[in-house]
DNA sequence: CTGAAAGCGCTAACAA
DNA sequence: TTGTTAGCGCTTTCAG
């Protein structure tokens, strides 16, 4: 930079204002420094900028499992808007694993991250004080709070009443659950919802016929063999995401089972392989681009200044096909 | 830092060697400063590191889309291998586009990245020099050599050769290409693979059945709804990748056709739900971890000095499944 | 074995 | 409208 102060024949300060703006300059030294900035080809060193502003241009987005295509899609939805105001998104995974989970946040802290975007499964509520406390901007997506921090969160009340609804339709009364891990923050709402309303669809939900698991493949095709080896099947399984509804189906067929005939199936998030698998996946959706948008847009809001917390429901719709 | 210093009685740069154990500190100094860590909660600035050492921790992967399953994985995988070595993992989709591959390689040689893992489609063979001139390690993951720089790169040819046997051994003659962009760098090897291939399997490869399009799922309906609509149809249809596969199927089963009484599909790369959709995917698997645990293999060589490039091949293999 | 001090490249007071 | 300068927090040479 100096090197163009010298070329343009001014002050490194005057280069550092033409590039910022942040201060008016003359046309004519604009000029000057332009042309030198174009024949050294110089570019401005960001990290430097970032040590000396203390603020850096890195939004990291810390998601479960990367290769899930809900947080695929989410993660390009939020690269996506946030590209064009000049961050630069740096994904990771946790494995939804506590620990992991912790050592983003202070990852975030230590490396004075512009904005974190999370998907947190086990940490403490009072995980993000760190973050308010260090003014990094922070939003979850997730299906419950994490105290003072926005959120993005699904609302989902009708779309799972609806799903009860269809699958008591079909003449299903006792309906099983592939729920998310026992020790998961917050509970399980996905879970919740279904117990909340079932009895106004008239379907039960079992104690046996719940079982958890992580949110993968693999988790759901035990679950489903779980709930299949019940003294008494149930009819119809809520999933707690299509991948582990998915896993269900790996086992439905190895175990020679017809899904709808002998057991419905009901996913959640409608990733786009939902309507691939077959039967298609009856599903709730959650729009994976919107809510990328969303957690975007409320980022930039914070960057920007604003400090009370928000929160923002994004509908989440029934979506009938052919696994009920 | 100063404050620990301070507080253990020292120097900073004491401080600084006790952290990089660059040189010897007596048991009882490092002791004192390790104290005055843990009980200030200091932790080390990555940024002032990254402007002294002129090094960052960042590795950019760039991909066309990391919404698609295979590139997802991949990320995964890179992630990894790298974040036990200290480095961050930052993720671009530049959605296939010249310009934004352009764009992430100068943001490369600005921010100073540690590494870059990229798989350009439509990148000059020489862009990757800027790359080497600033003496950033870079690896390429791509069908086709992009110049001196290291290479992950598919060995295909003889499940190639298998995929078309069995194509043939199903009575087919005529057969049809979904392939990538006209206007991609290096061409597109996985068509000239099965326009190689394709004779001695006894089987051929009419012009008016060769059709291009982006590696995408609309692209691959699209494509293959132009090959349906030939004067005379292709038997079997060899798609880019399996999503543009998943693609055509939408439009088989638009169209009423039955896959693979009337036409025969294979894919490329074989991602989780291959095996999910119905029909089961025959595809030629490219395994997206290994890929990048070589990719990174590579890239921390380089971190680490090599600086002759390298090449690697890895083997891609023919998975027979429902779709032929 | 340890300390002092320069300097990475930038921004933002403060002065002019 | 422009320049001077301090300093962000670290690493590393040079002295001791």
């Amino acid at each position: 930079m100096s090197d163009v102060a010298q070329a343009a024949g001014v002050s490194s300060a005057t280069v550092s204002y033409v590039l910022s703006g942040k201060r008016p300059v003359t046309e004519e030294t604009r000029q000057a420094v332009e042309e030198a900035i174009e024949r050294l080809g110089f570019s401005l060193n960001p990290v430097a900028r970032s040590l000396r502003t203390g603020k850096s241009t890195l939004v990291a987005l810390v998601v479960p499992d990367i290769a899930n295509p809900f947080y695929a899609l989410l993660a390009r939805s939020i690269q996506d808007e946030l590209r064009g105001r000049g961050y630069h998104v740096l994904v990771s995974s946790t494995g939804a694993r506590r620990d992991e989970e912790e050592a983003f946040l202070r990852e975030a802290v230590q490396q004075r991250f512009a904005g974190v975007v999370m998907t947190p499964f086990r940490l403490a509520t009072d995980a993000f004080d760190v973050l308010r406390a260090a003014g990094i901007p922070a939003v979850v997506s997730a299906d419950v709070s994490f105290g003072e921090v926005d959120l993005v969160t699904p609302d989902a009340e009708t779309a799972v009443r609806e799903a009860l609804a269809h699958v008591a339709a079909t003449g299903r009364r006792h309906v099983g659950v592939i729920g998310g891990p026992r020790d998961a923050a917050g509970g399980d709402p996905r879970l919740e919802r279904v117990r909340k309303y079932a009895a106004e669809a008239g379907l039960s939900v079992a104690e046996e016929h719940v079982v958890h698991g992580e949110h993968t493949r693999e988790a759901g095709a035990e679950g489903f063999e779980r709930l299949m080896s019940a003294r008494r099947r149930p009819e119809a399984v809520m999933c707690g995401n299509d991948i582990t509804a998915v896993g269900a189906m790996d086992t439905a067929e190895r175990l020679g089972l017809d899904i709808p005939g002998d057991v419905s199936l009901v996913g959640h998030d409608d990733i786009d392989f939902a309507s691939l698998v077959r039967p298609r996946l009856t599903t709730i959706r959650y729009p994976a681009r919107e809510v990328g948008r969303v957690a975007a847009e409320l980022l930039l809001e914070q960057i920007d200044g604003r400090t009370r917390h928000r929160t923002v429901r994004v509908t989440a719709d029934f979506v009938a096909r052919a696994s009920v």
